[in-house]
DNA sequence: TGGGACATTGCCACTGAGTGGCATTATCTG
DNA sequence: CAGATAATGCCACTCAGTGGCAATGTCCCA
């Protein structure tokens, strides 16, 4: 995603720059217009292409939406499955997942909080963007167990990256919360407060 | 819902039983022929309803299919709002849920077995099901926030409500895997062992 | 017991998401 | 420059979901 590389054979970058310029229009249209009044006729008539393109590109209309939400879990499941890790499975996971947030591309942040903010909004949206997350709760079960040395069987496996997506989406929220104020640097510092506060939420009491 | 009260208008009980059959009856058709291959006018069809009646009765097909989810959770939202809570939070919780399984409808382990089966083969419904579980935290957050005596602050119940969420999903996946044996009270026992397995979990290294 | 108020339903036409097929155009390779 | 190959545009289609309005059924009271 941060491959600007302009030394593409000349039709992937046509098409990478489509692909772009869908989602950004997208991202645009629907925070200006609203998500449901803005229609895929409309971002295509936007971007000067036909729907059938738009579907060659995205699966759905939560899906253009939600492109910065997939690009982060991509390159996160790409991080963690050539990663050795060792230490407390679920300080690995948040250790890779700061490592991934520092290497996204430098206009991820704007468009990600457009997409939590969306995503808050839109109840559709949100549905959508919790089956990212099952997705890569499920793949990370896969590559984690996967791994030689691993002394965690399936069910507490489960439960870890479970615990671990719960973590992230609240810290998350609080940063969507704060308007994004500070960038991926103050999502991360939130991120790893969170993940502190976790024995507490468990001790708290009613 | 495990109200069968025949004594209600005439009127009502009418529209409960088609409420009822529309729910049977798409269960049955997702089941047997799938999801995305059973359309809407197919269901109102074998039900003898318009479409129209259909949205009168549910927002969705997904919503439909996922009835028996939302039957728990609304149960247990109501049941969570009227109790008093002490102890640790996340146990409170769990004993709640422990409470409203045994609350429910003889025939609702039949349908929430199916509704999870589906669930895992139709994205859609995963991702549906997914928001139901957010609007439930939503809600928990806000009825236990708005409690006299809660020691915790937002940020932390937030995180417990997640985690308690994400233990239970663990655990109904658990139960849904091994085909839902034992009903309800398997279930309630898989429940009580994830939740008691978090700490490990926690602890568990790469 | 009849009839008017009110809720529920059915029907019809419509929008918008998403798909399949096929001709057209643009890019790549030798 | 020509032929292979990939991307696009266009068209027609299915299906989910909505709005409006007329018809039907239920309730309640004189």
């Amino acid at each position: 995603m941060r491959d600007d590389l302009r030394d593409l054979p000349l039709r992937e970058r046509k098409k990478l720059r489509t692909r772009r310029a869908l989602a950004e229009t997208a991202l645009r249209l629907f925070t200006e217009r609203g998500y449901d009044a803005t229609t895929l006729d409309d971002l295509c008539d936007a971007v000067e292409v036909s729907k059938r393109t738009f579907f060659r590109n995205y699966r759905s209309k939560e899906d253009v939406a939600l492109a910065a939400d997939s690009d982060l879990w991509s390159a996160y499941l790409d991080y963690v499955a050539a990663q050795e890790m060792n230490g407390p499975l679920i300080e690995a996971l948040r250790v890779a997942l700061d490592t991934t947030l520092s290497t996204m591309d430098p206009d991820w942040d704007r468009r990600f909080l457009a997409a939590r903010e969306l995503s808050e909004a839109v109840p559709a949206l949100q549905a959508h963007s919790l089956g990212y997350c099952q997705d890569t709760t499920r793949a990370l079960v896969k590559v984690v167990s996967g791994r030689s040395g691993t002394d965690v069987e399936e069910v507490r496996l489960r439960l870890t990256v479970e615990i671990f997506v719960a973590a992230w989406r609240t810290a998350s929220l609080r940063w969507t919360a704060q308007g994004g104020h500070g960038g991926r640097d103050t999502l991360t510092k939130l991120v790893e407060e969170t993940f502190a506060e976790i024995p507490a939420a468990l001790a708290s009491s009613a």
